[in-house]
DNA sequence: AAATGTATTTCGCAATATGAAAAATACAAG
DNA sequence: CTTGTATTTTTCATATTGCGAAATACATTT
């Protein structure tokens, strides 16, 4: 088979490994498990459906749905309104999900430096990291105006139409970046996003130069987005804070101070979770 | 009064109920899936454990816990730091977790509403509901004071040392509230903590009649809070809206000030969600 | 009243989850 | 470098148990 050069790229499990480890992973887990969390998923991800229409939709046997649905709801983790005959996420999904953010120190030790950079800002805050491909946003803090950007936490958006998502991929390394692009079709979103693969790299390498991403309109129209990258200690880009608002608010007579702004306060950050940033010069 | 018309006290499922329907619930719950569950739910309240900590502390195998973590992992429930060998909840969690706020516009119709509340009394908003005997954190507009009370969104609190808790219990029908405090044991977080069911009781009386809940350091020293409740179409209170900040700047003297804008703010959002206060009076 | 749509249960069988133990690995100490 | 210990991961035999199809029970609609 392939040279098993066990090059240190999937250090996954350290200790015991026995025998035949090449890439037959997921070989222990558990089907039964698999499916159903595969059902919870797909229940979170459209929520009121009845139990017929998720059996059909998923093509699997409305018994086991049902029992897949019933132990859940025993847990909490969805719950069933018996007017409506609707299923839908639980309170239990919330608490345990919430845990999440528990871990990584980042949004308690971002929150203070969100809301300095909305207060001089004037816009609202937020902080996002890379997930899966994507851009999770984690927190935020919201602008006093009226109308305002709003992301609520626990969104999933597409990096290359995103600031956040920029900003991360410009300092991404080579090989990291092509292993996103390979074989991703850029969804358009508005007239500016940037669908094809030469545009964005080129754009990328502007905002690795500059410091900081912009997001002109190219998500959402009529929304503008400055955001900046946050390293951690091993200087890789692991967040990134951004600056979102209207267009009209937002122009280009305020992206220098905007942008300033936003560089300092992911430099601050950085400096918070014990972070260096490897591309400042010096 | 209670539920007038629906004789059963359990209305769980509507349709299909053949046979042998007396009281065996949870007879078709799978057992296997809702002991993974007990892993994942186990893990997240307490994370970073190793595999042989949770398999010893659930006494279960390791090889089950394993396979159970490995089938959670695939799908980005939970996450592995192979650095540390620890295991923790993941991304994933909180993204479908977050989507349960989705289902209750509660959340959307509030944050104006706490936003201005939190403005006009310069201390932190919250909003919360009761879940299973707590209360669920749902959201909050913090204060731009340096000192300030948090509660992370998805944290579950005591209902009767806490605002929104002793709002919800104040307004709950006697069954439900004699439901509530039957075979509950009231802990003592503090000195000020009502604990005697029978103190508790009056205070509750003291607080339906001025239609709101003080909290005045019942579960940390030094914070206060004043809660009002939300009512539902049936004039159930299904909800509440605290505001709470440290006692040196909500001593007595401001406590009219601050209840007023309390319950107003709660009596808007009754509004928003198309409920009526049937406490009210005329 | 009949038809339709949906939820819930029963039942037998086969898939598969499980625990014990072995194998594989890491780490620390000698 | 070797040994010892702790922990993870796999193997394997077994019976537990999850699964689908069909039956049943409501509710709503025609």
């Amino acid at each position: 088979m392939s040279g098993a050069q066990n090059t240190q790229e999937n250090p996954r499990r350290a200790r015991g490994r026995p025998r035949g480890w090449d890439d037959k992973t997921e070989q222990n887990t558990i089907k039964s498990l698999d499916r159903a969390m595969e059902i919870f998923e797909y229940l979170s991800a459209d929520q009121g459906k009845t139990l017929s229409q998720l059996a059909s939709e998923l093509s699997q046997s409305p018994a086991t749905v049902y029992r897949v649905l019933i132990t859940l709801e025993a847990r909490g983790l969805v719950e069933f309104d018996p007017e409506e005959q609707r299923w839908y996420v639980g309170a239990r999904a919330f608490v345990i999900g919430a845990r999440f953010l528990r871990r990584t120190s980042l949004v308690d030790r971002a929150r203070p430096i969100l809301r300095a950079l909305m207060e001089r800002t004037g816009e609202t805050a937020n902080l996002g990291i890379e997930k899966g491909g994507m851009v999770l946003f984690l927190n935020q803090v919201e602008t006093h105006e009226s109308i305002r950007a709003f992301f609520p936490p626990g969104t999933l958006s597409d990096m290359h139409a995103s600031g956040i998502g920029k900003a991360l991929l410009a300092f991404m390394d080579e090989d990291r970046f092509g292993q996103w692009l390979k074989g991703r079709s850029l969804e358009t979103f508005t007239a500016h996003t940037l669908v094809a693969p030469d545009a964005l790299v080129q754009e990328l390498r502007r905002t690795r130069a500059r410091g900081y991403a912009i997001d002109a309109e190219e998500k959402n129209l009529g929304m503008r987005c400055i955001a900046a990258p946050v390293f951690d200690m091993y200087g890789e880009a692991v967040a990134g804070i951004s600056v979102s608002g209207p267009a009209t608010r937002m122009g280009w007579d305020v992206t220098e101070r905007i942008s300033r702004s936003v560089v300092d306060a992911a430099r601050d950050l950085t400096r918070a979770v014990g972070g260096s940033n490897r591309h400042d010069a010096g």
